[in-house]
DNA sequence: AGCATCGCCTTAACGGTGTTAAATTGTCAA
DNA sequence: TTGACAATTTAACACCGTTAAGGCGATGCT
């Protein structure tokens, strides 16, 4: 089992990095580097860099599902989307371009799929078919990725702030002629986390209001 | 002006491009060669890939914003953010790794002002607040981005779909343990076209229940 | 006409990338 | 002791984005 152990420490050591590096300075010789080791010693535990990256990918998530308690047993549906979207965004903020990794990626286990069932169970117990809970699931997940990878062009990381979205020049550049859309970069770059709740609360309140039975 | 004329034949020439290689494939030598022209000579007119990559996204919102008849004087602001919404999926599916492309850049120039004015004083002229506003916006177009990212991974060009999606497959892997989660498959992966109205519907009615005043 | 300038392109090269093939080491079993 | 096997190294390949230097043709100035 010195494979798995070793297979799980290339992962581990590729996340940290990620966080310093970027999704685009992530190379394989660096990895290999961190890891005391040269570069095609990678591919004796992985096929390519791809599958590492799905590899990285599920890690994140099952960090993700194992971090975060779920909500009661006598949670509603509404609970549920809460705490998925609020623990997925989280976890994709953990890492820098975490929503990038994320969205590219194609899951390599079924370890998410406890909790995935789990908020399938939320919804058809409200009275949902598996329909509407598939696309109220569905709906609230693409907003909370498409959210994140906005965000993450801004905040690369917690704290980090990109340069070049200064409110200011960018009111300059849209003129006199705009004045809303000037007026706007303060509300499209600033206060994520207030927004990302007021977003969710809208798909929430949608999902009430357009598919609850 | 002829270096302008240039500039976007090169745009004109990446985007057929990426169309047939995607976004990985999409390498300056190949452009290049397309243009019957060597590598650097790309550099003339672009700064770096970056800068072609965000003229190229610009340019797929040039087009969706020309292509796209905008909503009469007497629209309501859910007219207006379906629009939008609806325009901006189909600018996305217009190009192979699109949500891709255009996600990963910063738009070159302010053309797309207009749009989002109009979009903006649509709200208002309803009641809204630009804050409110902003907030409707913003989460109507995170929704959209998240679902064309996702609808992009299963389906690279309208009517191809990536191999490996197989739903029979995904049922059996999620096993007895998973029931909703195995029947999930049909839902997740097949008629993006009505699933994206449905999220749709779900985010306006969320923006008419939280923020309309 | 001659000469310099400038726009646009080429040639050559640099350091880096993911990836492969083959040779090499270390370890444990027969 | 020998052999099998896992895990890694070395060497190399083809390709990438990018830079430096120079060439070439058209334009404009004297």
């Amino acid at each position: 089992m010195a494979a798995k152990l070793e297979r799980t420490k290339v992962v581990d050591t590729a996340l940290r990095l990620l966080d310093e590096t970027g999704l685009d300075g992530l190379t394989l010789r660096r990895i290999a580097t961190e890891l005391d080791v040269k570069a095609p010693a990678l591919y004796w535990h992985f096929a390519n860099k791809q599958a590492l990256l799905d590899e990285m990918a599920t890690e994140m998530l099952r960090r993700m599902t194992a971090s975060a308690e779920p909500p009661g047993p006598d949670a509603g549906w509404q609970d549920w989307v809460l705490a998925t979207c609020r623990t997925l965004r989280r976890a994709l903020l953990g890492h820098r371009d975490g929503a990038k990794v994320f969205s590219g990626t194609r899951l390599t286990d079924t370890g998410h799929a406890d909790r995935f069932e789990e908020q399938l169970r939320a919804f058809v117990r409200d009275g949902f078919s598996l329909d509407a809970a598939i696309e109220a699931y569905f709906t609230a997940y693409s907003f909370t990725i498409g959210f994140v990878i906005e965000e993450q062009a801004v905040h690369p990381l917690p704290g980090e702030r990109t340069p070049g979205y200064d409110t200011g020049e960018r009111a300059r550049a849209m003129g006199p002629d705009h004045p809303l859309a000037a007026a706007s970069g303060e509300g499209l770059f600033t206060d994520y986390d207030r927004r990302f709740e007021r977003g969710l609360a809208v798909v929430v309140a949608g999902v009430d209001a357009v598919l609850r039975p």
